[in-house]
DNA sequence: CTTCGTTCCTGTACGC
DNA sequence: TGCGTACAGGAACGAA
């Protein structure tokens, strides 16, 4: 499942290829990839054919390509990019075979370069690629459709201070909390936790309920978490993801809590659960990260 | 306004 | 063997 850093990795690997390159020819094989393009706007195809990518920026789990038109048409546009839970973004040679699952094929011209295929593979159309109109965000430009998600942790945009207090006024779970995009982007279900595990902290501890100082700590155990994965090249723990190249990364193999039910805690030695919530497994060492008793409700 | 459940989608892993 | 079903989950959406 494409979070943080395995975005980020897609990003690195992207840039290289499709910095200064103009998009020759676009092919959509499932319309359903592009469920978050407002045709309103223009067709999907003819937005990006003859368009020069100027950069490639992300935040979150959000990529997106800023483009430009020799006549000036669609200026102020990028290509938005999410990987929803099985997308992924390949180069190819243009005379490769296609991929299985196969969703939007771009090709690119770099000045002087060889066509090359920039491929959207997504086995479970959860992800998606748009042409969207770009608008002032925090820290500069950003795509409509991402406007609503705060920053992420590695940004420098990121206010820790405004986020340990946002923290501390929310009623829910700090679970809930982390997954949510509008408060702290870029968090999915396998970081969420981790970073849980490795502050000691049962999913579902009511986040109005932390100390400052224990929010800022688990700020801390985020970081570090994404840092160290995307060092790694990110997690390829069900196969789903893979960098530009189709090669998986290797932090699954660093992973404490996250698919490691009924293995013991690397830190006490108890069995690690997996238990359901929010309609998605949650991993956790049921002595390290226990609930707190709950004070009586009333 | 916030919070939370439902829905989208397909391949895989099961039980019978 | 084959069929049906549960499960994996990011984010938009609507309800409360």
């Amino acid at each position: 499942m494409p979070e943080l850093p395995e975005v980020e990795v897609v990003r690195a690997g992207l840039a290289p290829a499709v910095t200064g390159s103009v998009f020759r020819s676009v092919q959509v094989l499932d319309t359903r990839s592009l469920k978050r393009h407002d045709a309103r706007r223009g067709d999907f195809v003819g937005l990006l054919e003859g368009a020069t990518v100027l950069e490639i920026k992300r935040r979150g789990k959000f990529l997106w390509m800023p483009l430009a038109h020799a006549e000036g048409l669609g200026n102020g546009d990028a290509l938005v990019v999410h990987l929803g839970m099985s997308g992924q973004v390949l180069l190819r040679e243009t005379d490769a075979p296609d991929d299985r699952h196969l969703r939007v094929r771009l090709v690119t011209e770099m000045p002087d370069g060889k066509p090359v295929d920039v491929r959207f593979v997504d086995q479970r159309i959860f992800g998606s690629m748009a042409v969207d109109r770009l608008v002032e965000g925090i820290g500069g430009l950003v795509p409509a459709q991402a406007a609503h998600i705060a920053a992420d942790p590695l940004e420098a945009d990121f206010d820790d201070d405004a986020f340990v207090t946002a923290l501390r006024k929310r009623r829910t779970g700090i679970k809930r909390a982390l997954l949510d995009q509008g408060l702290i982007s870029g968090i999915g279900n396998i970081y969420a936790d981790e970073s849980l595990w490795r502050a000691r902290l049962h999913y579902d501890r009511p986040t109005d309920a932390l100390t400052a100082a224990k929010a800022r700590e688990l700020l801390g155990h985020v970081r570090d978490v994404l840092g160290q994965a995307l060092a790694e090249g990110g997690t390829s723990f069900d196969a789903q993801y893979v960098n530009v190249n189709g090669q998986a990364g290797y932090f699954e193999h660093s992973l404490n809590a996250y698919g490691r039910q009924g293995e013991a805690c690397a830190r006490c030695g108890a069995t690690l659960r997996r238990e359901s919530f929010m309609n998605r497994g949650s991993h956790f060492c049921p002595i390290c990260q226990r609930m707190p008793r709950t004070r009586s409700a009333k």
